[in-house]
DNA sequence: TCTGGGGTCCTAGGACCC
DNA sequence: TCTGGGGTCCTAGGACCC
């Protein structure tokens, strides 16, 4: 047998041949809002989602290197980071506590961000033969045909310079033969990292990495995983896999190929989005029926404005309803086919959420989601012609119709 | 760590079809 | 009247990521 974890004929791509960069930028929020205000240069900085200048509430969407060294940390609660780190703006002289420990606090501002980014992803696009962007401030590079491994850094270093040059901003690259090992290299010497692990030396850089680190543990694996004796990827690695598949189903099996060093997926331009959704929480949690009511319809119209503004029909609605102390509700309903209709995803998201018309929520959600694009501007007679013949199924695969939706 | 917001993918049971 | 096997879709929940 010549490889037993691969079907004959199927896949088989040389993971070996590739020459993946994953680029990650520092603390990007952050870096965002010391382009725009110099002042924040140096000093430590949170920025806040659910976070309003003045008040407490929300979490901490990201922390500059200055403001974690005071103990605030990603996903903390914003009145907790507070306490570590008191507001620049609140600082009086006379108080004992050093001007130094204090910070800057600010809302997330995607929007911008966004612009931030689409100038540093101008720079990726030009700097390889595929790119993956997975969010504002990540991405995944496939440069084989523009770099060799013997010139890999350097080629690294050019792409982080051009950045840091024209943008502005820092970003830490791993290069790997492959995705997961590139992501993992990329987060090992940031800020400012620079990680080349070539061909065959990738199971030995990840051996001593404890199991987390691995992209797709969370805590809740890890912690199974260590219930099992297994603390680093090494010792993923050297296990046998069954015990992990019966366990963790494909994610076992995936798992353990990658603590192998081992990952077929291939550097492919991001898709279309499958869903879109909005939430918001509440604290204290809302009980007034007439409260949540209102609340569902501004996210169902706040969700179909954006898909109507992406272009996109959907064909699933769906509401989220969080009860103390934190059980995570979902419903969801489907329609014969594809809409784009506010009122509806309104009324619908109204029903489906009247089962918890007596609870009390923490937080509430509406989602859309079996998207279908329209087909960009359609002015041609010939487009037209397109649109008039496939109408409701546009972006359907024919196996999802059937005749009764057409009664 | 008592908890923000926007996503993706996987699983599992039931309905329904051939 | 009881019973196969395969496939897809729908729904709810869960884990994870940034």
């Amino acid at each position: 047998m010549r490889d037993g974890s691969r079907l004959p004929g199927v896949g088989a791509p040389e993971t070996e041949d590739r020459i993946v960069l994953h680029v990650d930028a520092d603390c990007f929020y952050a870096a965002c809002e010391r382009l725009r205000e110099p002042e924040l240069r140096g000093e430590p900085v949170v920025v806040g989602m659910g976070y309003e200048p003045g008040e407490t509430g929300g979490a901490v969407a990201t922390a500059s290197y200055e403001a974690r060294e005071h103990g605030v940390e990603s996903a903390m609660a914003i009145s907790t980071a507070l306490q570590q780190l008191p507001r620049r703006a609140d600082w009086d002289p006379e108080s004992p506590r050093a001007r130094a420990e204090t910070g800057y606090y600010r809302p997330v501002d995607m929007d911008y961000y966004e612009s931030v980014a689409a100038e540093v992803k101008a720079i990726l696009q030009d700097c390889a033969d595929v790119v993956r962007e997975v969010s504002v401030d990540e991405a995944y590079l496939d440069v084989t045909e523009r770099t060799a491994w013997e010139v890999a850094d350097g080629f690294a270093r050019h792409v982080k310079g051009r950045v840091r040059r024209e943008v502005g901003v820092v970003v830490s690259v791993g290069v790997a033969p492959t995705m997961s090992a590139a992501k993992v290299a990329s987060d090992f010497e940031k800020p400012d990292g620079l990680t080349v692990v070539r061909p065959g030396e990738v199971r030995a850089f990840l051996a001593d990495l404890p199991v987390e680190e691995l992209h797709g543990v969370g805590p809740v694996t890890a912690r199974e995983l260590r219930s099992l004796g297994l603390e680093t990827a090494g010792d993923v690695a050297e296990t046998d896999p069954e015990p992990l598949v019966e366990r963790f189903g494909e994610r076992g099996r995936e798992l353990y190929r990658r603590a192998r060093g081992r990952d077929d997926r291939t550097v492919e331009p991001k898709g279309r989005p499958k869903s879109f959704s909005r939430e918001s929480a509440y604290d204290p949690p809302v009980e007034e029926w007439a409260e949540k009511r209102e609340a569902i319809g501004t996210l169902a119209e706040a969700v179909a404005d954006r898909a109507s503004r992406e272009g996109a029909l959907y064909r699933t609605v769906g509401v989220k309803a969080v009860t103390p102390p934190y059980e995570v509700n979902t419903r969801e309903r489907s329609l014969p086919g594809p809409v784009d209709d506010p009122a509806l995803v309104v009324e619908i998201a109204r029903e489906l959420f009247a089962e918890f018309a007596d609870d009390r929520v923490r937080k509430l959600g509406v989602r859309v989601a079996n998207l279908a694009f329209d087909a960009p501007d359609q002015t041609s007679l010939d487009g037209f012609a397109a649109r008039g013949e496939s109408e409701a199924d546009r972006g359907r695969p024919l196996g999802q119709r059937s005749l009764s939706e057409f009664r």
